[in-house]
RNA sequence: GGAUGGAUUCCCGAGUGGCCAAAGGGGGCAGACUGUAAAUCUGUUGGCGACGCCUUCGAAGGUUCGAAUCCUUCUCCAUCCA
């Protein structure tokens, strides 16, 4: 099977320019392409990680992959798929996001030998002088035509300022210097970014009478059409320091079933005829599947070791309740008054509750429990001994933590 | 630059002098059911030393016994005209 049927097969591919053209590069190892990052945060999420996994997978068919950090466009922000206007960030930010991403990245691709390539539009971006640029770029640009892009009808309701506006110029310019710099002939990316990438692929076609394409990944939707790897609190980081991997694990064993083969298909390197036998399962089974998906990202992501060690103390923890690896909090001797810590205390210090009332709330309404024991009186107060073996407290059904002194 | 409309709690959105910690919906959290799923039903959803107290309706002042609500100035946003 060709690198391109099996991006097919996995429901990786959304869009593309010219279908027989990119086959034909990519399945013969001829395509140089680039993905960009923008640095928005600290550390790449779920989102990225899809992007890293067909960067991997071409390369892994003899492409050459340029991971392209936005240190320039981050300056700007991207309003595709936005709302609102970006908060805008201070270089000095930018910088470190910079600087993480990169770190993160070097272990999902092989830089080596000059097999792919790391390279930040900051370096030709920030030196661009105004006139030239408006000179050199701006009679290619039909502002008619781009006010009919996708990405920006939804902000003309809304307002776009002038700045984002013209990131997709500054987009487009990256595509366009790569393909000078490196022979960059292709480009990848989220589908929301599809007219950014078409505005790219033009240029090259205006400036140098030469061809170059663009493919766009499908973005991972759930069953609800929000996009996934985002939970009420933020994104599922890959940074372990950010998300840990039990929460990771525990992230992918949650999804619904609607979208558990889409997931596996999709994030996973696991070979298309053995997901293709889970396509069969139903009901309670999809649970193994969820197992199997839950493991084997955060394989690819956090390790084999750090893999079992989730899978295991999950599957300790909904059968006993108790396990020896789970997310623990120790106790400071500050915490305790008289020798004694408070029920309410002890749900905020463990940061299963943000406060108080919500934690008497969550006392109130039967939803916790101290070792298995539900915990029924707000008034319950613990002495120091109980802890000297690890107390598990458990907030509803799948928040658990073990607490030591 | 001019005219008009607007800013309310996590989000949408009611509220136009006391009965307002603020309707309703969404989302979240918890309970029942279950498969660590979905759907459904129930409770809950600013904070705290909790039948009370404190902070919150874009910002700052003011009127009033009392302001999300009235007045003044300011900031931001949208629409139309230039």
């Amino acid at each position: 099977m060709t690198v391109y049927d099996e991006l097919v097969a996995r429901g990786l591919i959304a869009q593309v320019t010219d279908e027989e053209e990119i086959k034909e590069l990519i399945n013969n190892g001829k395509a140089t392409f680039y993905i960009g990052f923008d640095p928005t945060a600290d550390s790449l999420h779920v989102g990225h990680f899809m992007a890293l996994c067909l960067m991997k997978r071409l390369q892994m068919a003899g492409n050459k992959p340029i991971a392209l950090i936005g240190g320039g466009t981050g300056m700007i922000g991207d309003p595709s798929g936005r709302t609102d206007m970006r908060q805008m960030m201070t270089p000095e930010t930018i910088q470190h996001n910079c600087d993480c991403f990169k770190e993160q990245m070097s272990k999902f691709i092989d830089f080596s030998d000059g097999k792919a390539l790391m390279v930040n539009n900051a370096d030709w971006l920030m030196d661009l002088n105004y006139i030239e640029v408006l000179r050199e770029i701006g009679p290619h640009f039909s502002v008619n035509r781009m006010l009919t892009a996708e990405c920006y009808k939804q902000r003309m309701e809304k307002g776009l300022s002038f700045l984002e506006f013209n990131y997709m110029i500054m987009q487009s310019y990256d595509f366009y210097a790569l393909f000078q710099k490196y022979g960059c002939n292709m480009q990848f990316g989220g589908d929301d970014q599809w007219s950014n990438m078409l505005g790219g692929t033009e240029l090259i076609r205006r400036k140098l009478g030469k061809d170059a394409y663009a493919m766009t990944i499908t973005l991972l939707l759930n069953s609800e059409g929000k996009k996934m790897g985002k939970t009420q609190s933020g994104a599922v980081w890959l940074d372990p320091k950010k998300t840990s991997p039990f929460d990771f694990y525990q992230y992918w064993r949650n999804v619904a079933d609607a979208d558990v083969l889409k997931c596996i298909r999709m994030l996973t390197f696991l070979p298309l005829e053995e997901i293709d036998k889970m396509d069969a399962w139903e009901g309670a089974q999809l649970n193994t599947a969820k197992e199997i998906l839950a493991f084997e990202l955060t394989k690819l992501v956090h390790g084999q070791e750090e893999a079992q060690k989730a899978r295991d103390a999950a599957k300790a923890l909904f059968s006993s309740g108790n396990a020896a690896d789970m997310p623990s909090v120790t106790l400071a001797e500050e915490d305790f008054a008289d020798g004694a810590i408070d029920i309410l205390s002890l749900l905020v210090k463990s940061g299963l509750t943000p406060s108080r009332s919500e934690a008497r709330r969550a006392v109130e309404q039967g939803g916790v429990s101290v070792d298995g024991e539900k915990a029924a009186d707000i008034k319950a107060s613990y002495a120091k001994d109980a802890f000297a073996e690890g107390m598990v407290l458990k907030k509803g059904k799948k928040n658990f933590r073990k607490i030591l002194v």
